[in-house]
Formats: structure tokens, sequence, C-alpha cells
DNA sequence: GAACGTAACACTAACGGTTAGCTTTTCCTA
DNA sequence: TAGGAAAAGCTAACCGTTAGTGTTACGTTC
């Protein structure tokens, strides 16, 4: 789907740098702390300009949330690509449970911790989800049959996300997402008296 | 509850600075935009310093949301100080509406607009949002008798503020907050079957 | 394979939000 | 009325971010 089809030694060498920078950012978060460590700390340390970390990344806290992008990928796919006549929650409630599984793996707690400690981080996190909620809501108005209310669709792409987020702090991820879904499932079957206009 | 218990001079003086920078701040947004109006231009025409700007506010993007500050009370006397034995998603449902008419009332809109179109407005708000979440939810967990899972509170805190989200962006807002709350009565009554641990 | 177009990167300088440090003014209160 | 403290001012800087402008290295085309 998203196959390079030949890197070739420029876009190698483009990657390498990015993946240089994003290393070296996060090491240096994780040693010093987010806050104590400076855009000019991670460009000298990665032995790039300034100018180039900000042509790789959007912004100090997009170094630390690197490989989160396919996200809103992921969950497209889980609405549009699913089994013809599979229900939509369902699909939607499988999707979020690898996602949750996957960011709660081994080897994530100091980012998460870090995350969790720094407000900025949160905050972008934050912004991250909305951009996901409104790619999502896209997603489900086009892909619901037979269609529901706009509301009803964009409330159905909040709820899930929420999902994501409530899991990500509760005890035992796995069970919060199965049980925030119950409850998604019946908000879900409760508007289903109203067609779309 | 918050009655000033005697202003005083000192105290008036205060409030006073303060309601001539976020006046003069929303009418230079308002009439430049936001982005192209610097905290020095505001200080400047308000004839106070940029540091007792921020002295009252804490961020730029407050300027804007400076009568939004009694959201978080006005939920939690709504959970906490609703009539004994009402239920708890009713009472959240008629605040919920009440904030929804209020922020959608004439005069608003251009304000509204401008948040719209200013992407940083719309990240500042979502993390006002993440903050009422947190405290709906501390004030939903201590309310709710007979109790509930802690993970089934946050998500009815994480549904009531996205109420508030959708409804503002929704053509209809008064329909769409009494539509998203049948879900979430739906949703709430769905985890009823679960008990605190 | 030589020349051209361009993507990636570097460098400098600045802008704008934000804060620290310190002084001055103004009010409260003992 | 004197002393203390809150409020506001001033200066200077920090830090994320961007614009402007070259410079290098790769890809492509003849």
């Amino acid at each position: 789907m998203t196959a390079p089809p030949a890197p070739g030694r420029r876009a190698r060498k483009k990657a390498a740098t990015r993946q240089k920078i994003a290393d070296t950012a996060l090491r240096l978060f994780l040693a010093r702390g987010y806050e104590a460590v400076g855009i000019r700390d991670v460009a000298a340390e990665a032995d790039v300009a300034v100018t180039t970390v900000f042509a790789h990344f959007a912004a100090k806290e997009a170094l630390v949330f690197d490989q989160d992008a396919d996200f809103t990928r992921r969950l497209d796919e889980a609405v549009a690509g699913r089994a013809p006549h599979e229900p939509l929650v369902p699909a939607l409630h499988r999707e979020m449970k690898a996602l949750v599984l996957h960011c709660t793996r081994n080897g994530a707690e100091p980012v998460r911790r870090m995350i969790d400690e720094t407000p900025a981080l949160r905050r972008y996190e934050e912004s991250m989800r909305l951009r996901h909620t409104e790619a999502l809501a896209a997603a489900i108005t086009g892909a619901v049959d037979p269609p529901r209310t706009a509301t009803a669709c964009r409330a159905l792409a909040r709820f899930t996300i929420d999902a994501h987020a409530l899991a990500r702090e509760a005890d035992d991820p796995e069970g919060a997402v199965d049980e925030i879904f119950r409850m998604i499932e019946a908000a879900w079957a409760a508007g289903d008296g109203q067609r779309a206009d």
C-alpha cells in the first residue's frame, strides 16, 4: 500500500537524517528531561542545523510522537476496509484494542511517563486526537449504511478516540477498552431511531 | 459561594486592569486578526506593561477565553448540588444545554468564528476541555451512588464534554445536545452491570 | 557523462510568546 | 504614620519558530 518504490540514495539519506534527529531528541529528552533540552541542543547533538529539525518535524513536541503517525490510517482502514456487512462498532473496537496494546507494550513506559508529566506534551497529544477525531468522523460518515445523522457519526468518532485516551490512563487498558466499547455499542444503538436528513 | 467580602480599592483596581486588558485584546483581535496582534500591541494599547498582561492571563490564548472560567464550577454544581436522588445524566444534560445556549447566544459569533479560524485557539480550547474533563470526572466519581467503575465515570465525563464540543459545531446546537445525551444515557445504562471494585 | 534542475541542508537573523530579576508605586493595616 | 505587601513597571533575556539566502549532493535528461 505504502510500499517504497525504489528508495534511492537521496531518500535514504533523508530518512536517515530524520531518524538520527528523532533518536537523538528522544535520548536527550529521557536523559535530561523534555523541558530542559532545547531545540538547539538537539540540533547540535544530531549535528544538523536547527532549520533541518523543523524541516522534518513540525514542532518540538512532534519529536516525541514520531511513530504514532499511522493512527489515522489504521482507523480509516478499519472502517472502510472491513468485511462486507460487518457492523461498524465491533470493527472499531477490534482496531482500537490493537492500537492500545501497541501503545502500552514494554519499552514505552519511560516515554509515556514523560508525556504524562509534561503539560506541553499532553496538550500536543490531545490536539493530535482532535485531528484523528475529525478524520475518523469523515470515514464513519462515509461508511455507515444505512446513513445516520452527522451528529451521531461525529459523536461515535469522538467516543472512539476517547476510548484510546481513557484506556491509556487506566490500570487495565485492555479491560477498559472492552468496558468503554460496551457503552459505545449501547450509545450507537440508542441513536438508531434517527436517520440522516 | 465566591462572594467578594469587601472589594477594597486595590481589588477593584486589579479587576479593572484585568478587564481593560481583556477588552482591549478582544477589540484588537477582532479588528486586526488574532495572529496579527502581538502581546506587546495589547499591552501598549491597554497602557500596561507586558508582564502585567501575563500576571492576569496565563497565555495569549487565555485573553480570548476570559468568561469561560466558570465552566468547571457550573458542571461541578450540577453534579454535586443536584436534588437528592435526581439521576446524574439528566442533570448533566440540563446544565450542558444551558452552557451551549450561553455559548451560542447572539453577539458571540465573531469571537466563535475567530476561534474556529485560528489553530492556536482551537488547540487551547481543546486543552481547556481536557481540564474540564478531569475535574468533571472527579466530581462524578465522588457523586455517583451506587458507585461505578472509575473507567465508567471518566468515560461519562469525556462524553459529556464531547457533547459540548460537538454541539458548538452542529447546525442545531440544542438538538445536537439532546441527540448526544440520548446516546450518553444509553451508554451510562449499559455499563450499569458493573460496580466499582 | 556533462549539464541542468531541484531537494536537502546550512547559516544568519529575526520575530513573538514568555519569564526572571529587580525597582517603583499603591494600597492595606497595625 | 510607618511598615509590609500586593500590583505594576522596566529591562533583558530565553526559547520555539520562521524567513531569507546560499551551498551541496542527488536525480534526470540530453
